[in-house]
DNA sequence: CTGTAATTTCAGAATATACTGAAATTACAG
DNA sequence: CTGTAATTTCAGTATATTCTGAAATTACAG
């Protein structure tokens, strides 16, 4: 990690990459999003390579990597071949987007390994109770997917004023508790 | 992967092994736990070795690192010194668990690193600029803790009537937008 | 205590992942 | 078109992770 960046942003690019590790990507793409979640300006590749101190060929890959996951836009100045990326100016829609794919990587394959495990016929009494778990635990999977499916519907806005209110979450899950007939009636 | 497991449950831990790897814990343990949480009798580490075909030490590594997530329970038997292994009989307490240790890998490191770059004085309008995005990563990040708190109150009877419910989440969201001043009344 | 059946540790081997530089390809200004 | 400035690919290398077997440690029945 060479030129120009003040040792404050050093530092989050550096936690960031080491997060990045604990999640799907790997460290140098983690630098790379924190880089350009923390620009003003789009970067182009060049930048990135002088900025985090890797070779071309990783920024290249690494890229390629955000894209798939759909982290980056993509831009073009006029007159130029170069290219330019930047992340979105909204933390909650990187948010959204990271909840997404990782419901896409990390469920829907399992839902799919779930279901076609689910129309056997139990063998025998081992088989009959796995199953009974495998089925617990695709209801509980499709349940977080649907979850994520709302979430998507939230937009930064809403978010804004959900931040605002402090806590409300509590207060959304109380009402949840109401609406599911816990012992207390709607009043409160 | 050797002795006596019918092709439905090898299928199945297969393919949570291939999961593990992305998420924190690798292919061994996601098969570890697998096995565990579709066998309806406690198991011995040596079970596991025969059933996956591993090594001793590499099934004893993966208990350690199950234990650290706290996702297994230990059980002794009157007069004999081996050690069994159980997972939770509920699969919605395995998923807070993983919920909440998630949250403590993740998210608490990086709400740590930001606060402690939040109070520095920005240098330039660059830094002003990065700090910007920080703080609404920090915002958001939190909120994301607080949610994850709340969840690990909602017990699994409450989930399973969400889950007679269908879609209730959507219920639920919609209320919220009222309860936040959407700008439909609140008769829908 | 003591013997032994169990678990844990750890250095080295096997495997998987990430990174690089050089070569191939691509896009577009002129 | 053509030349060139850019991006991408990829084989080889470096690094990191996982796994093993052997040795050390631990727990407890007797």
């Amino acid at each position: 990690m060479s030129a120009k960046l003040t040792p404050m942003i050093q530092s989050c690019i550096l936690h960031f990459g080491e997060m990045g590790s604990r999640w799907g990507i790997n460290r140098t793409v983690g630098q790379m999003y924190a880089l350009l979640v923390l620009s003003k300006e789009p970067l182009c590749a060049d930048d990135m390579t002088e900025a985090l101190g890797i070779s071309r060929s990783n920024v290249s890959m690494g890229l390629k990597e955000l894209m798939s996951w759909e982290l980056v836009r993509l831009q073009h100045r006029q007159g130029e071949r170069k290219e330019f990326y930047s992340a979105p100016g909204d933390v909650w829609d990187i948010a959204k987007t990271l909840i997404e794919q990782r419901r896409k990587r990390e469920m829907d394959p399992t839902l799919t390994t779930l279901r076609n495990l689910l129309i056997e016929t139990p063998a025998n009494t081992e088989e009959e109770y796995a199953q009974q778990r495998m089925r617990e635990m695709h209801e509980l999977i499709e349940m977080l997917t649907l979850w994520t499916q709302e979430i998507q519907r939230l937009d930064s806005a809403q978010l804004g004023k959900l931040l605002k209110l402090g806590n409300s979450i509590g207060k959304v899950l109380d009402m949840k508790d109401r609406l599911l007939g816990g012992k207390k009636d709607a009043t409160k």
